[in-house]
RNA sequence: GGGCUCAUAGUCUAGCUCGGUUAUGACGUCGCCCUUACACGGCGAAGAUCCGGUGUUCAAAUCACCGUGGGCCCA
């Protein structure tokens, strides 16, 4: 019989077609009903071009969950979004028009973002859909729509009202290339290059001097106190002295501290405000003054006296020159220092006191706990990155930032009396654009209002996706249906900024968890294990690989090559042999294709026999899509089904199927066997490679799609895993044994079948032309 | 300094919970082979001090302890 596929591979120029019949059957709509399962996928954000290879693994594997609860028979919502506020996108748009953003009129800047935005957005969205994600593309959400804006301030405007949001001034991370405050979570590390300037002191109406090592020189005009250790007993003597400030001869007390490493350095710590985290727990301890050394400019401010005007490091160089040529350097080391830097500009922070707006959260740590241990963690040690971040939380999260392209802060404030007045919820407000929308002052009735100009931290808006795609507020009855979400996908890196924030908000406005699992993907390293990034040029582009090889290749070494919750090297040749395997299937598909599918048969011992390894094979992936972890299945089917149903089972019913010296039972019990355990491949495989299973499924089964079946369920059959040790012996031998004897594999031999493969002693005998 | 996590052939990986096989499989490498599904294939070969040390045990990749090295996070 002719087989019903004649080509001999998988092209992966079908997939085009596939996606287009299921985009046109609208295979993945969703009503809210009962059982439903909807997904908090993450909105990537469009930063440039190209978009992150290991970002696309990750997508891959969240469709997969998609797609693994639709066939467990669950109602799946599987909303898609495109995060587009915040920083990257100006720091984008200031360098490819090489404008800057403060020096160009707001709408204009706005709408350059916007385009820009459009332009990277696309391109992501093509990627997704060429993936073969299922999600819903028809309505996809944007966090800068009006809508999705309206959703971030009106649940700004319920907490200031409930009175979560203060205003304070203090001490804050500011990144001066962004010009903006920023969050402790966006602060990255990094061993940078210093000089350790050791300084000599003068200790007031002595002839008497002390050494101070700092890494801060320029910040010697803001030195308040000089502290030490208690137990340090070479400077016991000095404790409660006057000490005069080398340049600034500024005078300032001695005083004792734990805080003070008696190994570092001298001993001797100058505190200023500020040079790091430490000096601003120590100001607000000892109730020291500030002085502000470094404005908003980035640059040293007039207390600097002569350096004025300089930037930090500049003012370093400078001042060390002056320090050296009046004798006050004892001598300078260059060491590594680990330097808080912004993760955004790359540059290192400053703290500054500044006025911005705070939300409480430092009194939430114990509910968020609570909630936290609510829900199930995939895998279960990723809990603890959130609850470590609990544990170290000791501010307030300042939530207003000065830049433009994010949602407004909603305020107005009184031109008269500065009082701070905010809008109704419900519609979306641009203070720096609009007319206040409230007539008078509620203090003192004047008329005149100024808008706020600063816009909320992107978190304010990500952090509220699951409440977004439920229709909060928009929705009441699409709302109870389906919030608490299902599951939150989400990438190992943002597990204290995304995953605790919408932790936090969520919990603020609803009093409940937003979802009921967290399933946390670990990050995409390239070859050498580096982490992969635009700046190093290690990054692989996702398109041409997924053009060249096919959306199934890439999504089938995603799963079978990514340990779920590890981080993953990302290695493209490997991508490419990947193929091999869905070749395989495809073969194998072909050869069945020849034969024709009945429903029923005898099955003998060897069909009972692979059925059993069957039922072995469905047990193991459902272990694997019940955890959401790809890469058991991936392996499992792959093993069996190339090592075990290709290589032994296939070969050993191949005479009986063509129905060669077999009876028709006999022959019928073959081809039975074959067509189940291919459709239960095909099904076990449909959540991982969704393109090459619907194929085959169509071309082989049935007309309705393989994702809208039900998957396969174990039937607890007995295991027989001796005997697949057995048989792959014995054919073994055969080989070698022929190959020894210089035979080719159809010629034929003598050979002696083990007692315990007596059952399938014909089937053995036709596969390898035994002689009696 | 603290926390989390990892360590098995050139690369990825199974096994470790609950100790006993010749340490699994894949990619890559090499050799042979067109056998009526597949040369994008088949068969076979080479390749691992299971990070190191100590202990428990008749027996350790597996258990315990002490180290070393990498990654990430926090201070």
């Amino acid at each position: 019989m002719e087989p019903k596929i004649s080509e001999k591979a998988w092209n992966p120029e079908l997939e085009k077609n596939i996606l287009k019949q299921w985009e046109e059957d609208k295979i993945y709509d969703f009503t809210p009903e009962e059982n439903n399962f909807t997904i908090d996928t993450p909105p990537p954000y469009p930063s440039g071009r190209p978009w992150h290879i290991g970002a696309a693994a990750h997508y891959s594997q969240i469709d997969m969950i998609a797609r693994t609860a639709r066939m467990a028979g669950k109602n799946v919502y599987f909303p898609i979004g495109i995060d587009r506020n915040g920083l990257p996108v100006e720091l984008y748009t200031e360098k490819k028009h090489k404008i800057r953003m403060r020096e160009t009129e707001r709408g204009e800047f706005l709408n350059l973002c916007r385009n820009a935005l459009d332009d990277l957005e696309a391109e992501m969205i093509l990627i997704m859909k060429n993936l073969g994600i299922s999600g819903d593309f028809v309505n996809y959400y944007r966090t800068d729509s009006e809508e999705y804006r309206t959703l971030t301030q009106s649940t700004f405007i319920k907490l200031w009202k409930k009175g979560e949001v203060y205003l304070a001034n203090r001490p804050n991370n500011y990144d001066w290339v962004s010009g903006t405050t920023i969050a402790d979570a966006e602060i990255i590390y990094d061993d940078l290059q210093t000089k350790l300037v050791y300084m000599k002191f003068k200790i007031k109406d002595t002839d008497q001097e002390i050494i101070i090592a700092s890494t801060r020189p320029e910040l010697l005009c803001a030195c308040r106190t000089i502290i030490v250790n208690p137990e340090d007993e070479r400077y016991s003597k000095y404790i409660g002295k006057k000490i005069i400030v080398p340049i600034t001869n500024a005078e300032v007390e001695l005083r004792t501290h734990h805080s003070a490493k008696q190994e570092f350095g001298s001993g001797a710590v100058m505190v200023c405000s500020y040079g790091d985290q430490n000096d601003v727990v120590l100001f607000r301890e000892l109730e020291l003054d500030e002085i502000v050394a470094i404005g908003l400019d980035g640059r040293m401010t007039e207390v600097a006296g002569e350096y004025a005007g300089l930037k930090p490091k500049q003012a370093r160089t400078k001042i060390i020159e002056d320090l050296e040529t009046a004798g006050f350097v004892e001598k300078i080391d260059d060491i590594v220092h680990r330097t808080p830097i912004s993760e955004r500009s790359k540059i290192p922070i400053e703290i500054i006191p500044m006025e911005e707006y705070y939300l409480k959260q430092k009194e939430k740590v114990e509910n968020i706990k609570e909630i936290g241990n609510e829900i199930t963690f995939h895998p279960t040690m990723h809990k603890q990155i959130l609850m470590n971040w609990l544990e170290s939380i000791n501010i307030d999260w300042p939530i207003s930032r000065r830049r433009f392209y994010g949602t407004e802060i909603p305020i107005w404030y009184c031109k008269n009396c500065s009082e701070p007045h905010v809008p109704e919820a419900g519609k979306y407000y641009k203070p720096w654009n609009e007319a206040c929308p409230i007539a008078n002052c509620t203090k003192c009735k004047s008329t005149e209002f100024i808008g706020e100009e600063r816009t909320f931290d992107t978190w304010m808006d990500s952090s509220v996706s699951p409440l977004f795609i439920s229709k909060f507020n928009r929705d009441d009855e699409f709302f109870n249906k389906v919030y608490p979400v299902s599951i939150r996908p989400q990438a190992k890196d943002i597990v204290r900024t995304w995953l605790y924030y919408t932790l936090l908000r969520c919990e603020e406005l609803t009093g409940e968890k937003p979802w009921s699992e967290a399933w946390v993907m670990g990050y995409g390293l390239d070859e050498k294990g580096m982490k992969m990034s635009k700046s190093k040029g290690n990054a692989i582009d996702p398109l041409p690989v997924i053009e060249k090889l096919g959306a199934d290749t890439f999504r089938f070494w995603s799963a079978s090559e990514i340990n779920h919750g590890y981080d993953f090297r990302c290695n493209e040749q490997k991508i490419e042999s990947t193929k091999k395997f869905l070749s395989k299937l495809w073969n194998v598909s072909r050869f069945l294709s020849s034969f024709p599918v009945i429903d029923s048969g005898t099955p003998n011992a060897s069909d009972k026999w692979i059925l059993s390894e069957l039922d072995k094979l469905v047990k193991e992936c459902k272990k694997g899509y019940e955890e959401y972890n790809f890469f058991i299945p991936a392996i499992a089917i792959r093993e069996f089904t190339w090592n075990v149903f290709a290589a032994h089972y296939i070969e050993m019913v191949k005479a009986r199927a063509y129905g060669i010296e077999f009876s028709d039972e006999e022959r019928d019990g073959a081809i039975f066997t074959l067509h189940k355990t291919l459709k239960t491949i095909l099904k076990l495989l449909a959540p991982i490679t969704p393109f090459i299973t619907e194929h085959l499924w169509k071309i082989l089964y049935s007309n309705e799609s393989i994702h809208k079946q039900k998957q396969v369920d174990v039937e607890n059959i007995e295991e027989q895993t001796e005997i697949t040790k057995e048989i792959s012996e014995f054919n073994s031998i055969v080989w070698n044994e022929k190959k020894s004897q210089n035979l080719s594999l159809k010629d034929s031999i003598k050979m002696e079948i083990p007692q315990i493969l007596k059952p399938f002693e014909k089937d053995l005998k036709s596969m390898h032309n035994l002689l009696d």
